[in-house]
DNA sequence: GCCAACGTTGGC
DNA sequence: GCCAACGTTGGC
C-alpha cells in the first residue's frame, strides 16, 4: 500500500497504531482492498518522495467497510455520487507492525525484477495503483533484501 | 460508443 | 519542474 510520507508515513502509522486507509478513489485499488482479510500482511510503501520504496510492514486490521470520507462534504475525498445506501468506496484499517531494518528503495527493488516476476505490479510499466497485491513468494524475496 | 480534453500519479 | 502513463469527464 502506497502513501506519500509527507501526508502519512510509516512513522505516523507507528504513532497512531491503527489507521483507516481513507481516500482510495481508484476502482482497481478499491477492489484489491475488498479482497483483504484481517491479518493479511501489508508492505508500506513511500511514494512521491526523495527515496521511494518499502519502509515498513503493517497488517490488515479490519474487514472492508465504506470509507466515511466519501460522505463528508468538507473532505477532499468527498464523492457526491456516493450515498450511504450505495457507497462507492471501501477501505480497511491498517495496523503498524514494524519498520524495516532499512528501507528498500524502488531503485534497488528494480534490480530484482527478474526474481520478482513479470506479474509484480509495482514494477509494471505505467503502474500507478496505490493498492496492489503481492504474492507470498514476492513478499519473501523482498524482505530477504532487508 | 468514441474520443479529445483534462486531471492525477509518481518517478526522475 | 518535467513528463509519461493512465483514468475520468463530457460533448457529440
Amino acid at each position: 500500500m502506497k502513501s506519500e510520507p509527507g501526508d502519512f508515513s510509516i512513522d505516523d502509522l507507528q504513532r497512531v497504531g491503527t489507521e483507516p486507509w481513507t481516500g482510495v478513489r481508484n476502482y482497481q485499488a478499491r477492489n484489491f482492498m475488498r479482497q483483504m482479510q484481517v491479518g493479511d500482511g501489508v508492505l508500506f510503501y513511500h511514494s512521491n518522495c526523495e527515496v521511494p520504496g518499502v519502509y515498513g510492514i503493517a497488517e490488515v486490521a479490519s474487514t472492508p467497510y465504506p470509507d466515511p470520507t466519501q460522505f463528508q462534504k468538507t473532505s477532499k475525498y468527498y464523492d457526491p455520487k456516493a450515498t450511504h445506501e450505495q457507497p462507492r468506496w471501501e477501505l480497511v484499517d491498517v495496523q503498524f507492525s514494524r519498520k524495516l531494518r532499512r528501507p528498500l528503495p524502488l531503485s534497488e527493488i528494480r534490480g530484482h525484477a527478474d526474481a520478482l516476476g513479470e506479474e509484480f505490479e509495482l514494477l509494471r510499466k505505467g503502474s500507478r495503483l496505490s493498492v496492489m497485491p503481492v504474492t507470498g513468494a514476492q513478499w519473501k524475496r523482498l524482505l530477504s533484501l532487508e
